[in-house]
DNA sequence: ATGGTTAATATGTCTAGACATAATGCAAGT
DNA sequence: ACTTGCATTATGTCTAGACATATTAACCAT
């Protein structure tokens, strides 16, 4: 029975979890642990390359290997249109565009995206329906510089599945907080203002610049699930 | 000059996102990549088993490999021990041990972590502080089953790292929503009840069985930071 | 002591070739 | 028509060896 990378791997993991290389310890290098195993150097390179990205080793040439200190926990998000997150569930998919106008974006706005200020931007507001009710109120702010000639009709496809579809997303962050419901989108939503609103609130940078900013106010007792 | 696995990488993704290769195409094999850019095969699958796991493209073994028609974005979140993150914002870090009780656990808690109804857990509210000021009100139910015979003075170590560092998790799951402030909470951390909080609810499973269920109570303002 | 240069070393990456594994589609048998 | 089995094929993984690169530690010169 020869062993494979995966092998490597859950033996390295335990060898920490038992702590005989306790959190700091330097593990033997690669080399050393090739032989040990009897398998190529390389199947240890990609053993230890996991376990690297995982956050339970520290890696550095010259240095060597050494087991975190404080193992740092990663979650990944997977987040889908908002389309198949809401047929995922079981509902019905339907969307309503409230407003699609273009104007002169807020400071802070531009400010998120690095554009100058007073930059003219198109502002749209959709309203996503699972099952009929509301379910997310999206609002927002796209660089008219990244639509194509004939810009399309976000009444017929929602701007959140075109820019997914179309436009190349290079990097952007999403940050998520509580906040209580704005007026309007309590009245949008049919709730009653100050109800506590899951926010998620994301910036995309494409390969030709700033692409959007948009925030998406979650119905009431919504839930952003994670595994690890 | 010689082409690494990270420059295939980035000319597959131009070709996907010029749309030479459209959504749901499929890719030349690896072989006939490797000829093209005059490198080994491994190097090319290292390119896109990078941009597989990055959910750019989809594999399968026979089938090939196809433009993903829907790319999935994952954004990864880094879950530090709070300490850690209180210190990383530039602000003194305390920690308050409220409660510590063993008792019977309700059943949505026994029931999420998949424990006998009625089982007797360690029970644990801890206020954590950033700059002397509320930070994060955390709520844990404890499987003691997990602990070692001395139990551990939570009152020293936050249990929040001692499990870090003491008890090898496996997986777990979190769930982000946005909930009213319980009177308990406005209490504790000196607010208005109903106020919106974001609140962070964690179960984590080890090697030998359910560890904990936590719920973290974030102060009002609390941003959760993702990038992509 | 102090600062800059150099050699040693661990990890990172690459090559060329091999076998393993899984999924597909065709062919044969019921 | 339907199922079963098999050959095909693309990806997954491994080997043994090589060179690249970053970083440290030792050394040397000021």
């Amino acid at each position: 029975m020869t062993l494979g990378w995966e092998e490597i791997r859950a033996e390295v993991l335990r060898r920490i979890r038992a702590r005989e290389w306790p959190p700091g310890a330097l593990i033997p290098g690669e080399e050393a642990l090739a032989e040990e195993f009897g398998v190529a150097r390389a199947t240890v390179n990609r053993a230890m390359r996991d376990l690297a990205e995982a956050g339970v080793i520290e890696r550095k040439k010259r240095a060597g290997t050494r087991v975190a200190e404080l193992p740092v926990r990663r979650a990944r998000l997977e987040i889908p249109v908002i389309r198949l997150d809401v047929l995922g569930r079981g509902l019905t998919y339907d969307f309503k565009l409230l407003a699609d106008r273009v104007e002169r974006a807020p400071i802070p706005v531009t400010a998120r995206l690095g554009l100058p200020e007073g930059t003219a931007m198109r502002y749209l507001e959709t309203l996503h329906l699972a099952g009929g009710r509301p379910f997310v109120l999206e609002t927002r702010w796209l660089n008219p510089a990244i639509l194509p000639a004939p810009p399309p009709d976000f009444a017929a496809v929602s701007a959140n599945e075109w820019l997914v579809t179309h436009v190349s997303l290079v990097s952007g962050d999403i940050a998520f907080t509580a906040e209580p419901a704005t007026p309007r989108e309590a009245e949008v939503m049919g709730m009653a203002p100050g109800t506590p609103l899951l926010v998620a609130e994301r910036t995309t940078h494409g390969t030709t610049g700033p692409v959007t900013l948009v925030r998406l106010a979650h119905a009431p007792g919504h839930r952003v699930q994670m595994t690890f």
